[in-house]
DNA sequence: TTTATCTACGCAATCGTTCCCGGTAACGAT
DNA sequence: ATCGTTACCGGGAACGATTGCGTAGATAAA
């Protein structure tokens, strides 16, 4: 099945002029005389005529669409995240191509290098909480290729990046646990490799110091997959549960991980926050809704797609290469739940 | 910024060939030597060549790529649909480019317009909730152009249909409830204009009559938005509770009007399923969770993308024009929790 | 009248790739 | 010596659009 479009050919042909007339006609040049336009507007409206993408993006060697890489799509916090991104590419003129890694490396790798043999013009990268060699990206950004990086960023490539504060969110996250009179804390943690997971780690770390409270490496368990497995997630809240002195209180790292660990609970038929107290980072727009209602740190993120998208668009439109990067940091808001207070229940 | 790739004519020179040597070398076409194939290889290998897929389109008149139309990405039924679109392009080297309507019919016609001239393959549709008129995509089906609906499909037009047993769906969820002991059942239904609407509203009318239960036009609220806006779901909430005999149960007939009913309810200190009963088509992977948890029709979402997918393929790829079209229909899941079941509390 | 200038258009190259025609050796058969 | 085959390879058009350059014809200036 073929689908025959109109050509500037077409159009040169049925009314006996060459093909460079009809370009010039239809991009309003003034060496065209006003009645040859006035034709050549007439008969490609009446034909529908639409210019091919495809021959432009040949010749131009640009294709107006940007290539995203995340690891999820059916996670609110991606799909915030794409929505962000289309609202700013659409108004530019720019489609976009969006691959998942499934958080596995392999699949990164093939998505990056499928998405560069399609002429993308640039790629948006949140990386896969697999990836530790970043060759596959670092080849394209050698030769120019404009890369931002959102939420999981790499420190080791110059690029555009746009996180939050994560060490921010979960210090608040963990300052608001202490408050509350919860005094062994442990963390849910995603992969180690992620900087997302630092970060967060980090801001932990300080809370519980700048308040006098021990910090003990027994209490941080991670999940490799950012609690997209059940299993995973159980493994790492038993080893917890089956410590000396049991954790009263959870600070998780991912959305994944927060609602696993809730499902976890109630599986256990754990009380949240009488038994543990639970916080964690998240973008579902419900969790108000759920038993108990979550605590969160939500993160904006439809601005963060919206943000890299210009920043992206910027980089791939200007003239020059560009050499200074910035690093923008978007505040996370903290939301206080039954999750995390008694009162409120 | 331009980012140079290596064309077959860079090898050609290097190597001291005809580009039409070099491409029928990559091809291992039999009139090249074994020797010449293998220079040609080796290079292109070291060079790292890949074939730039545009100028491939340019000659094939195909774009290798689908285009998918649905109200929103972040929304778990679509998300999972996505999911199980790109899990079948993928594996066809196809990729997609996804575009939403926010259920606005205007820019649900801008993205087929959109999407048409970037020389897509094919498309997938779900229309917006606002569509009536659908000169938009006729236009597209007349000229021969594949179109697949799934989920919110048209019939006036003749394609390949893939959608969900809503009928069913909706007369076991009402059935359920009168077997529970309901019998003041509401609905909560979307678009008037939607095909699931009608669908959903006459599996739900055959319960009520199958059961000798009186059908009452009073008792179903549409909301346009499909949930979308809070607002919207609120209003035909009160309608409903402002009847001489309350409803004792609803059956809600979208993801975003179930849950919205839900956040209604816990706002007005209304009991699920005390008070009234709560049931609704719903993807969300969470339900287990909210409070109480919710009772729910799911859809197989990503075999629905994944069937679609095939067909649209199946349609782009065929030789002659595909005349025959199949409407398949995919089961429902029903799933009992405790805001339809008091004995589950 | 001659020359210069301007108007309005066509020719052809270009982008990267494929593929239809050729073409030219080398070799064996006649 | 001539012809036919086979094996290999190159030239060039084509896909759709843009654009630098060339130029015919008209007009204006000298």
């Amino acid at each position: 099945m073929k689908f025959e479009a109109v050509t500037i050919k077409d159009i040169a042909r049925a009314l006996g002029l060459s093909t460079s007339t009809v370009s010039r006609a239809l991009r309003d040049s003034y060496e065209i005389s006003p009645e040859t336009k006035k034709r050549v507007l007439e008969y490609s409206e009446k034909s529908n005529y639409r210019p091919n993408p495809i021959a432009l993006s040949l010749k131009e060697k640009r294709s107006r669409s940007i290539g995203i890489i995340v690891c999820e799509i059916a996670n609110s916090f991606f799909s915030q995240i794409i929505n962000g991104i289309e609202s700013i590419a659409y108004d530019n003129g720019y489609n976009v191509i969006i691959s998942q890694s499934h958080e596995s490396y392999e699949r990164e790798v093939i998505n990056v290098q499928y998405l560069a043999s399609r002429s993308i013009d640039g790629l948006l990268v949140s990386v896969s909480s697999e990836t530790q060699d970043l060759e596959h990206l670092k080849n394209l950004h050698r030769r120019g290729f404009p890369i931002v990086f959102f939420d999981r960023i790499v420190d080791e490539m110059e690029t555009h990046k746009v996180i939050v504060d994560n060490f921010k969110g979960a210090y608040d996250a963990t300052e608001h646990l202490i408050k509350s009179g919860y005094k062994n804390i442990a963390a849910l943690a995603g992969s180690e490799y992620l900087s997302i997971t630092k970060e967060r780690l980090g801001g932990y770390r300080k809370a519980l110091e700048d308040n006098k409270l021990v910090f003990d490496e027994s209490y941080i368990q991670h999940c490799l997959h950012g609690g997209m497995l059940y299993d995973e997630v159980e493994n790492a809240l038993n080893q917890l549960l089956k410590l000396k002195t049991k954790p009263d209180a959870i600070v998780a790292s991912a959305d994944k991980l927060t609602t696993n660990c809730l499902r976890y609970f109630k599986k256990l038929n754990i009380k949240v926050p009488d038994d543990v107290a639970l916080i964690g980072f998240s973008n579902l727009d419900l969790t108000d809704l759920l038993s108990p209602s979550l605590s969160v740190v939500r993160q904006p993120a439809f601005e963060m797609g919206q943000l890299s998208t210009e920043l992206l668009i910027r980089q791939i439109e200007s003239k020059r290469p560009v050499t200074d990067f910035e690093r923008r940091i978007l505040p996370p808001q903290l939301f206080i739940r039954e999750s995390t207070d008694k009162d409120l229940r």
